[in-house]
DNA sequence: GTATCGCGATGCGTTTTTTGCATCGTCTTT
DNA sequence: AAAGACGATGCAAAAAACGCATCGCGATAC
């Protein structure tokens, strides 16, 4: 939309911490974004920016501006939505920040049948952890958020929830694979591969292994799924997921027990939004559809 | 603010039903106006006009348009008020929709009281009567409203409200003056100026009348207090008044005896916002303000 | 301690956008 | 059938936005 012209230049500028930065993001020249920016703060009678020797930086007017331009945006993008919902054309776009888990398996998935049946429907996947997910979601960089554990902000709403139950991953032929459940005491004198500290899962376990004392060998951190998994078989290593992050194992000459909830407590998967936020149709749509597609495939650990 | 102007002219085709016509209150031409509606219509990709032989109208994308645009005007004034507010100006515009009752006394009386303590505040009062009210809330008109009986809308808040009886009005050598109370069958006989059928008082005594078939003599209806109060010793005759509307009778020789609540139950004054609205700051102190003052005023008919 | 670098601000000529005028085609009203 | 009012459009003038060159200022590097 053309009448926002100079309110996404100011939220650039925002995010660049520097006019010139921007200006050349938006491939414009800095005089003419510089110039928006004083005619804006003309208007309103007071500077958003203070000018720091190294560039700009928001004050504290400047802040509840573009709080208010971005919530703008998505206030607008969620209308033309309705617009276009209404000529029946199903047209949006919608963001989603997601831990690494849904993004194996489960999203891509749940997308793709959700385009079946909408393609003008586009989407935006942003791999992140928590916190960084639900900064996104209120700098309204995204619409949807998939997190394991844990919700930090007040001001996140969360639609539904799944437990997991954590799994540890390990090749077909290894002496845990025997048994039904795993205890974290078993894991001593095994190798082990974890993911990094930002990830939900490694906090679950940090917290029990910490608890237990037990000794482990940590042989590898990555916050690369597909790396640990492909890693296992050569170091006959042990690694860690969540169901909705497991995929086709067997054919990998894998296996996943669960970890004694007794030594490691379920975890929960939140499926959120922006609290107080209208969702686009689309992405309401999604969300509802997603609610619906976790509800059936984990029923007794689902809750909305 | 500038880049609100295509919004500002669309808000204003709207409210027209023309482009002509809104071209001369905006004075600028109608080829112009004409164009900017075009060209938004061709960014949003649909119409927002429905074009008629005799001007034009919202379809339903415009409807949902146009609330779209009032939306962010409300918000933009918000966020410039609390902007205001950080640099200690408190500046701030407040626009009030109430029925005569409350603009008679109570509201000059509030509104000065509030200047004197925040000179940079500056008010819009706008005299109607309740459905209008309501409907001024909906099109972001109005920041708050007085309704005296009763709330149509779903969507309007109530902040607070107070209870107030309906009381007779009346030269002090009304034979009726003698009493304490008047019951409906005392009207019987006397003459009656009564407000128009708009007003909540007039809806209440008109039950209350229709109920009892009581046999009155109706001399004359208006939407004017001030006439009727003025007109009342020259005819010796009664009129109906609630206590905020009631100011120095005794001056004019006049008396007030309230309504047996038995024949006419008690009115509630509504003092509203739009619901899920945040209000500007101004307008959030000043709702504040007249909430603790009707409390001290009417304690034990105050609700909250 | 000086030179350099990168930043935002500003004057000026150029380009792009917006506006106003005249006019067209259409529909309602008289 | 004629007149009036409406929105749409071609074209020239006015206004706004833009890019270039340049200034002043503060931080950093040597």
């Amino acid at each position: 939309m053309r009448y926002m012209t100079s309110l996404r230049f100011i939220d650039a500028v925002a995010r660049e911490g520097s006019i010139r930065k921007a200006a050349d993001k938006l491939a414009i020249t800095s005089t003419a974004l510089n110039r928006r920016i004083l005619a804006i703060e003309d208007e309103l009678g007071q500077p958003l920016f203070e000018r720091l020797p190294g560039g700009v930086r928001l004050n504290t007017a400047g802040e509840l501006f573009v709080q208010h331009i971005r919530s703008q945006f998505a206030e607008l993008a969620r209308v033309q939505s309705q617009i276009a919902d209404l000529s029946g054309i199903r047209r949006g776009h919608v963001r989603i920040a997601s831990g690494a888990d849904a993004l194996r398996q489960f999203l891509p998935k749940a997308v793709s049948h959700y385009r079946t049946e909408h393609p003008a429907v586009t989407f935006d996947l942003q791999r992140c952890y928590g916190e960084d997910a639900e900064a996104r979601l209120d700098s309204l960089d995204a619409d949807i958020a998939l997190i394991f554990e844990p919700i930090r902000m007040a001001h996140v709403h969360v639609a539904a929830t799944v437990r997991q139950t954590l799994h540890c991953v390990m090749p077909d032929n290894h002496p845990l694979s025997q048994r039904e459940k795993v205890r974290l005491r078993d894991l001593a004198g095994h190798r082990l591969c974890l993911p990094k500290s930002d990830s939900g899962i490694r906090q679950l376990l940090d917290t029990g292994l910490l608890r237990r004392a037990t000794d482990v060998d940590v042989v590898l951190e990555s916050d690369s799924f597909e790396f640990m998994q492909n890693y296992l078989r050569f170091e006959n290593a042990l690694g860690f997921q969540i169901p909705i992050a497991l995929n086709d194992l067997a054919s990998q000459g894998l296996v996943a027990r669960p970890l004694d909830p007794a030594d490691v407590p379920p975890g929960t998967l939140h499926l959120c939004h922006l609290k107080g936020r209208v969702l686009p149709v689309a992405a309401a749509k999604f969300l509802d559809a997603i609610i619906t597609s976790l509800r059936t495939s984990y029923g007794g650990d689902f809750d909305q």
